[in-house]
DNA sequence: CATTGACCTTCCCCTTATGGTAAGGTTGAG
DNA sequence: CTCAACCTTACCATAAGGGGAAGGTCAATG
């Protein structure tokens, strides 16, 4: 299977299985003439990686994933705590996204929206610190 | 004021003044010896994108805001279509993390977390179509 | 007047994960 | 033989920074 037909068997751009070769998550086969060749447990692979990848995990975490995933004498426990780590991780953004709404929010509330220039919102990024000229 | 004083009086590190300044954001003046050169304008200017950027506008917005700060003839409406397009953004990824978050609190909680290597975490990465083998 | 330390300057490399493009080689069909 | 559709490597770019080197400047101290 050549780097195109993998591409289309696994859902990864060509681009992405190149760079993923790159970082070694896998070492795909050569032809005498350069071409890589992939075989189904190859397709597994990038499959593996994809699944990672739309769950949010970084590479880093992606690689030892594919590693416990390799190792049969795993233990589980290893498994849950990276997976747990990014659940952490994800559930901060989060926390940190929100209140980037939620004081948005308020100043988008707050500004009338019409042709006139005042406007709450530029207002409160020119006085950062919240001192308000009353 | 040099630029190490406009950094701890705007909370800007000399690193992202000088990148600021690359994007056209501020152009301070300069000594004869080619030092840059800040005043209170400018450190306003600072913490004006130090607080937009803590709202989560990419610098593309900021540019913008910047411009309809400066703009005494603006309409509130152009700010408020900003901010709520960013808004959208925003939710929009809050929505993907929440997504990323409840399917890995799923296999986290299905997962036992002891020595033996079986896992439904690395089970649902192998089998990424959600074709489970039963 | 020289030294020293704290500034400042520009320039380049690194990050993450991904896309694009260019120059050139290979293959298979017609 | 040619042409399209592959493939290869190599480089550039992204967003928003951080790190650091090499070299210039300035003020205070000896």
């Amino acid at each position: 299977m050549n780097i195109g037909e993998a591409a289309r068997a696994s859902g990864i751009s060509r681009k992405m299985i190149r760079y993923y070769e790159e970082i070694a998550l896998l070492e795909p086969a050569r032809t005498v003439n350069g071409y890589r060749v992939y075989g189904p447990q190859d397709v597994q692979t990038l499959r593996f990686i994809g699944a990672c990848r739309r769950l949010g995990f970084p590479m880093t975490d992606v690689k030892a994933l594919l590693g416990m995933w390799r190792n049969r004498s795993r233990s589980s426990v290893e498994v849950k705590r990276l997976t747990d780590r990014h659940i952490t991780a994800l559930r901060e953004r989060v926390t940190e996204l929100n209140a980037m709404i939620t004081a948005l929010e308020a100043l988008a509330q707050a500004c009338d929206g019409d042709d006139r220039p005042h406007c709450p919102i530029i207002t409160a990024m020119a006085n950062p610190d919240g001192s308000h000229t009353r």
